[in-house]
RNA sequence: GGUUCCUUGGCCGAGUGGCUAGGCACCGGUCUGCAAAACCGUCUACGGCGGUUCGAAUCCGCCAGGAACCUCCA
């Protein structure tokens, strides 16, 4: 599909991430070089996507696009739910959703389409590439109808009433079940609450591959077992398995996943196929708010739109989507990382001076000479961060080190090479925009931007001017008006520069 | 109650046995017509109590506090 996928894998780069599945650190090596195959479970489009979506969603952007960087040809699949999840439980926040197509008589389709767009658009201002695949669950109920007829043709799910479960503690004598969460299912018998439909199943544990539908119940497709639709899970097992094989190599999502969805979908591979679908399993933890976990049931989320914005009663100001990107990039990404406006801030101060340092490479006037130890090194420590499962604190760590280096030079303080300056460029056209994926908001994709930045220019230039007949009056004028529309005016020994601050 | 995990300087956040990231804020200095920015410097932390070790933020135990999952959730 592209031609980077020519390059080779260059053999010291290895890549060291961390399997769920053990618990420790791996080294990942693909089932079928120079293939990898990446799933990852994508949103419920029944809401607007809000900080915690964008987690999954950059975590594994950086994954895919390093895979792709260090030469591997990526088949990275991500599902978007719009079946399963539309009305079937209490909560009001999801019920509105459903009570608003009714109200509004739109098809179920049309709030997934609605929702399902704004997804896209947030994704795409946080510069979060289009996976190579977007299956929908609605379009593969086939796929899945078939899966729940393996599953019970091998005998680990029975029909109760028109609908067909898992047979967990079953499926628990031959394979053990519980292994992904590290629960075992004795325990799990004895806590698990009592639910609505239970009666339906021999064992509280047991989960629905098929349920019928209920007369109020908006979709429904005909199987032979009911009209009806498929369970939670059974989608991202039945679409994986379609588009990557049966085996494949890495399989994400957040880690409030692990239990019970991806602990299902192991039991639902593994009782089709007799073995388990994936090699890897990769977990983000989670976006917090005042500690706790940022999420619909807590009704503690705040919008993507609302950060972009700045609408939301907790926001002090609007934060652009690169500095929602970088901030979650500042944490691991199996850490927690705690929304605050403070930390919000200090990543969009932090990022601002990474983007400055790299349009001041253009600036330096390097000399002829060799190539900096200190310089050439960043580089290789940076490519050590990211094998050591995605470390992209620590990359970033090293770009600020760079941008020392940088405004040191700058300032006339150190001495810099030609190839000092375009390793220095390469470290940051590689991994701040190539492999962490920061853009340039203001001038990438404004075609109009050359214009404006002449305009200012000649502003300056006469601010300048006035500077050298020592008419501070005008002077200060031009850099306070400009400085009040949220321009930042600097003075250089030669001349000045600026930005714009938004 | 069960399972898993966390507690780092004013804030955020890396780091798994010695070399003690990084960002933001603060303070001092250089620069500047004044500023801003930049640069240099300062501040040097690992919840508490024990233990292992020549040596622990890092390993072990106990205690305290917090979180996630056990129900849809990224």
């Amino acid at each position: 599909m592209s031609s980077e996928t020519t390059k080779r894998i260059p053999m010291d780069n290895q890549l060291y991430i961390y399997n769920t599945l053990g618990r420790k650190k791996e080294l990942f090596e693909p089932l079928h070089a120079p293939n990898a195959g990446l799933y990852v479970c994508g949103p419920t489009v029944y809401g607007d996507p809000h900080l915690g979506h964008a987690r999954p969603a950059i975590t594994f952007d950086i994954l895919f696009r390093y895979l792709k960087h260090l030469g591997y040809k990526v088949r990275y699949v991500r599902n978007i739910t719009d079946v399963g999840h539309l009305e079937n439980d209490a909560d009001e926040g999801e019920d509105k959703v459903a009570k608003k197509a009714r109200l509004e008589q739109l098809e179920p389709m049309e709030v997934v389409q609605y929702y399902l767009n704004r997804y896209h658009r947030a994704m795409d201002a946080l510069n979060v590439l289009p996976p190579s695949i977007e299956p929908q669950a609605s379009g593969h109920i086939i796929e899945q109808i078939r899966l729940v007829k393996e599953i019970l043709d091998k005998g680990y799910a029975y029909e109760s009433n028109g609908s067909i479960y898992f047979d967990v503690p079953k499926y628990n004598r031959d394979y053990p079940y519980g292994i992904l969460s590290g629960r075992n299912i004795d325990e799990m018998l004895s806590t698990t609450r009592e639910l609505d439909g239970q009666e339906e199943k021999r064992n509280s544990v047991d989960f629905a591959l098929w349920k019928k539908a209920s007369p109020e119940h908006i979709m429904h497709w005909p199987s032979p077992w009911s009209e009806g639709f498929p369970g939670w899970h059974l989608e991202c097992t039945a679409m994986s398995k379609k588009y990557l094989g049966e085996v494949f190599d890495i399989h994400g999502g957040g880690m409030d996943l692990i239990f019970p969805h991806h602990e299902c979908e192991i039991a639902q591979a593994v009782a089709s196929e007799g073995k388990q679908a994936v090699r890897y399993w990769m977990h983000n933890n989670m976006v917090t708010i005042n500690g706790q976990k940022m999420g619909k049931s807590l009704g503690n989320f705040i919008n993507l739109e609302e950060f972009f914005n700045g609408t939301h009663p907790l926001l002090t100001q609007p934060y652009a989507p690169m500095t929602i990107r970088f901030f979650i990039l500042q944490a691991h990404y199996r850490s927690t990382v705690d929304f605050s406006n403070e930390a919000l801030q200090a990543s969009e101060k932090g990022l601002a001076r990474l983007m400055e340092a790299y349009d001041n490479i253009d600036r330096l006037q390097p000399q002829p000479g060799e190539l900096k130890k200190e310089i050439g090194e960043l580089m290789t420590k940076c490519y050590e961060a990211l094998n050591d499962d995605l470390n992209t604190p620590i990359a970033i760590s090293y770009l600020f080190e760079a941008t020392r280096i940088i405004n040191s030079a700058l300032a006339g303080q150190t001495n810099i090479s030609t190839q000092d300056a375009e390793a220095l460029k390469k470290l940051f056209d590689t991994f701040l925009f190539d492999l962490m994926g920061i853009k340039d908001e203001m001038k990438d994709g404004n075609a109009s931007y050359e214009s404006f930045a002449k305009a200012i220019d000649m502003l300056l230039d006469m601010r300048q001017q006035a500077k050298e007949n020592k008419d501070w009056a005008t002077s200060d004028k031009i850099r306070n008006e400009l400085t009040a529309l949220g321009f930042e005016i600097k003075d250089t020994k030669d001349g000045f520069e600026w930005k714009l601050n938004k």
